[in-house]
DNA sequence: TATAAGTCTAAAGTCAACTTTAATGTCAAG
DNA sequence: CTTGACATTAAAGTTGACTTTAGACTTATA
């Protein structure tokens, strides 16, 4: 397929695809006699691997390093260690996610019951202060 | 305390700081007789808050809209489906990493278990569908 | 066959979130 | 009373992840 439809199938830019070539997210593109990147199913799945990660915070230069393409010439215990500390930083990004979902859903709570002879000011002040009593937790 | 106090404690370097008063994320510091910036454990608290929401995927400017302090003039109704909507995004983004685990755990297993007859480039290919076979469940 | 739509490249521009620089002022220790 | 650590500002620079621009070529449509 064209890169155009690449595109409208993984959601991402033209640009956006031939930047991924150009950082090595992907590999060099086949090219048609015309010159036309040329793209298979293969790619379509690596775009969404590669979105799928950048969801959860890694970054691109992260993605690179397990990306199936460029472990194949990796030493199998470097990378199940590599493997293993991603299934790490998710862990503790869930961790991170419970608290802060916890903190708002406590400022959910002191806004719906402020007591009604406090002031807004007061009230913020009463919810920093809860936000931080859950941080320490 | 001076900024360099409130540096440490919060973990973010003094420019950070500075920058953060510049872009409203902090309120404009009170200044000592001497023109430096006195904080006090409000700030820090707000630092934390804004670390803690920072490292869940929100932008700073998403933050700046439900900070205690900025909160306090609000209409609560709107406030509240503010939160309500970010308490979305977290249970969103907790569904993507609950997701990554699961293929990242899957390529784990997939090099530990690799047939001993596949090449490196078979494998590689194999893992590219297990994650796609996955991403579409 | 002209015109629009799609593709190419290289290079420059953008935006968020900082960091660094430069020039200057203040304070604490020897 | 100077030296070094800390403070101030405004402005410029950096990094990651793209997007936009410009100029040229190709392909599909009226």
């Amino acid at each position: 397929m064209n890169i155009s439809e690449l595109s409208k199938q993984s959601g991402l830019s033209t640009p956006t695809i031939r930047y991924y070539e150009q950082i090595k997210l992907l590999p060099k593109a086949k090219r048609k006699s015309n010159g036309y990147r040329e793209y298979s199913e293969d790619d379509l799945k690596q775009l969404f691997l590669i979105q799928q990660a950048q969801q959860v915070g890694f970054s691109l230069t992260e993605i690179k390093a397990f990306l199936p393409s460029n472990v194949t010439n990796w030493d199998h215990d470097i990378l199940i260690n590599i493997l293993e500390s991603k299934i790490k930083d998710i862990e503790d990004l869930e961790e991170k996610l419970a608290i802060s979902k916890q903190n708002l859903r406590m400022m959910v709570f002191a806004i719906n019951n402020k007591p009604d002879e406090m002031t807004c000011e007061e009230n913020a002040q009463r919810l920093l202060n809860l936000y931080y009593a859950n941080d320490k937790v």
